[in-house]
DNA sequence: GAAAAAAACTGACCTGTATCAGTTTTTTTT
DNA sequence: AAAAAAAACTGATACAGGTCAGTTTTTTTC
């Protein structure tokens, strides 16, 4: 049997984007015509809700972050890094601006393709549409599993969460420079600046975790992975 | 210039499921050659989460919540009236489990279709592909709206949009008889059925609504959509 | 239609986390 | 390298909403 669901309030997706591999020789072609590689600097924004849609985008390196805000407040709905898809739900007809924002948490590289021909070739190539429909759903099944925990999980569980994602997921070491503020911090698991700083504070004197400044080092994973649990 | 945008806890989609028309008549044929119609009681559970997937349903009749749960706290995703479906994630050739379960609100009738079916159609017809794409998007977009609501709205802004929801796109008139409990309202907004009923009573007393058991009647819609937007 | 179970409601209490108003440290700019 | 701006941090305070422990009402069961 396997072992019991869980449930995290992680960001990032652990589905690989794999849609391009089904496209013949003369689709790659056709969005290798239709397509630019734009680069973005730490904090630019890269799409705006509300804007309206004109691409498609694939984070070719660096990481992003799509959120939503409504002038006060700011939700982190996912972190993408690099090989992953940004603003695929504007292919549907039915939107004809971002429903989110993007902002870049680094450098970062982007290639954006038009949305036009990317419709072009989810209508010709059922294959590709299939794939497309497979990344909708391991992102519906993400979101649904981080709208879980920053409803239901305390702050002390979500800010586990982010700090165990952020190393295995995206640095894949226990040992890293973060590159996000302890407002971003904040924004990723749902509660103040103020109460994410005292809470690594005591997960530092408590020996979780090591930090010095931007450095931070996973100490205790299991315990961690405990707290993030039991809430 | 269209208006800003507006920001609700509201469950309930608006996109209608329109794919099914995408189906030539021998795949409309194939279809109901491989489904069943079944009735559903009232809390009867129509799928359970980490089962394996068989089937993708069509509410025909009735109405449906779909949550998550731990165990101990339960999170509804969205609620699905009749005519749109349920468990389409399940489509993805990666998820062999649903991440979600169902629950008839009343009783209802649904429609199964084998989920190989459903694929077969999706890599044969790319038109019903990108048909359900744009379901999956316009099932994004709601699930991130009510998702940044239940994090960023305080409690009377939440309730009241369930209840403006309620009007809206279920019953579609401002007085009606309430299928939901008071822990049904409380899942839906994201707080302890007590709070529900100590709202509700607030709402009663200032004459926002009229509520006499399962009756309800909105009396000041604009009110109460004031309370939605400032939190 | 009486008994049992479930839902609705009430009041008292408590706690997690936001908010505010600072100070200190780090980063950026010039 | 000094000045300015931003980020990190600290302590005090407040309060929204959860929890608990009931009572009352409604619904279900036999």
């Amino acid at each position: 049997m396997a072992s019991k669901l869980q449930i995290t309030a992680c960001t990032i997706s652990s589905h690989d984007c794999r849609c391009f591999d089904k496209l013949s020789q003369e689709e790659v072609k056709l969005i290798e015509d239709n397509s630019v590689c734009i680069k973005y600097k730490k904090r630019e924004i890269i799409c705006k809700q509300g804007a309206f849609v004109s691409h498609v985008m694939v984070v070719k390196k660096g990481l992003v972050k799509v959120y939503i805000d409504n002038g006060q407040n700011s939700l982190v709905l996912k972190v993408i890094p690099d090989g992953n898809l940004v603003g695929l739900s504007s292919v549907s007809q039915g939107s004809s601006t971002y429903n989110y924002s993007a902002m870049a948490y680094i450098d970062t590289e982007i290639q954006q393709i038009s949305v036009n021909v990317f419709r072009q070739l989810l209508s010709q190539n059922a294959d590709f549409a299939k794939e497309v429909i497979d990344i909708f759903s391991a992102n519906s099944a993400q979101v649904y599993g981080r709208f879980f925990c920053l409803t239901h999980k305390q702050a002390y569980g979500r800010l586990a969460d982010i700090l165990l994602c952020l190393s295995d997921r995206i640095f894949k070491k226990s040992e890293f420079d973060l590159p996000l503020s302890r407002q971003d911090l904040a924004d990723l698991s749902g509660m103040s600046s103020e109460t994410v700083i005292r809470m690594l504070k005591k997960f530092n004197e408590e020996e979780l975790i090591s930090m010095d400044g931007k450095s931070l080092r996973i100490i205790d994973y299991e315990k961690l992975q405990r707290i993030s649990e039991t809430g």
